[in-house]
DNA sequence: ATGGTAGGACACCTA
């Protein structure tokens, strides 16, 4: 089994605590990071190492975004991709052997996008598109369809009407405007991926993986959303063993406001080949 | 229609 878990943490420093928490409770093999909120330089590779993590690949700036793929397994190809011409620390891959073939492991987080739904008046808006749709075009170039890849991360955009606590009102609202939905579906279909929480969890039925933190008391209000997602390439579908989102962390003091989510993969089998690779005898 | 909180770096931006 190969667990991956996906927590934006807004700030792994301020986190850590509960960093060391998450893996004693799942014991994940992986775990990729948003919002670490610090430099290179300033990242606590050493006491995430000495948590049982010493493979690493992490890219950030001072105050701002970057993201982390944390490894009990060795990484390999560790790439850290630009969108729109940016420098910004919003992307990062790596490989991991998995059942006698490799897995990419992406950790990605999409521009919030400001406060209006309007790519004229608000250039961050117009931004979050435009990467959206830079990701699903570098998906569509650097992989193939049959290609084990998991994709993991704040995609800050809640896809279906049960993933926000409002689909009315929430419409008007950045995060789930049909303009932000549409260009998630044009990423997914990019490679095909396999949303692995709606996999295990019925589309109709309410689920969130981040709460204000301007809520009174976020669990009475309940407004959620959920903006944390795993999606897997096709071929990683039947290896699906549980999804799960951990929505206890959000009490775990100080919180962040985002809550991780957790996939298990089944191994594959030694009589598992690559689909579409032929052996001749 | 507005303001509510948190994190980081440096007076104010980001979410």
């Amino acid at each position: 089994m190969l667990c991956i878990a996906s927590w934006n943490v807004n700030s792994v420093r301020k986190r850590m605590h509960q960093v060391e928490r998450l893996v004693d409770d799942t014991g994940a093999d992986i775990i990729c990071l948003q919002e670490t909120k610090c430099s290179e330089a300033a990242f606590p590779a050493a006491a995430l190492a000495e948590l049982g993590y010493p493979h690493q690949a992490y890219a950030g700036q001072s105050g701002y975004n970057g993201v982390a793929i944390l490894s009990k397994l060795p990484l390999t190809a560790i790439q850290r991709h630009h969108h729109c011409g940016r420098d910004d620390a919003r992307h990062i891959s790596a490989r991991v052997a998995f059942g006698g073939d490799t897995v990419t492991i992406h950790s990605l987080y999409v521009p919030a996008g400001g406060q209006i739904p309007d790519m004229e008046l608000n250039p961050k808006f117009a931004h979050k598109l435009k990467f959206v749709d830079a990701v699903g075009d570098y998906f569509a170039a650097s992989h193939g369809l049959r290609d084990l890849a998991v994709v993991a991360g704040d995609f800050n955009i809640a896809p279906l009407p049960a993933d926000v606590w409002d689909h009315r009102k929430m419409s008007r609202i950045v995060t789930h405007t049909p303009i932000e939905v549409e260009a998630l579906e044009r990423m997914k279909r990019s490679l095909y991926f396999i949303d692995a929480l709606r996999e295990v969890v019925a589309a109709d039925d309410p689920v969130f993986t981040w709460w204000s933190y301007r809520a009174a008391d976020w669990q009475a209000a309940n407004k959620g959303r959920r903006l944390d997602h795993i999606w897997v390439t096709p071929a990683l579908k039947a290896h699906i063993a549980a999804v799960e989102i951990l929505s206890d962390v959000r009490h775990w003091q100080p919180p962040s406001d985002h809550v991780p989510v957790v996939l298990k993969l089944r191994a594959r089998t030694a009589l598992e080949t690559p689909a579409g690779t032929h052996h001749h005898f």
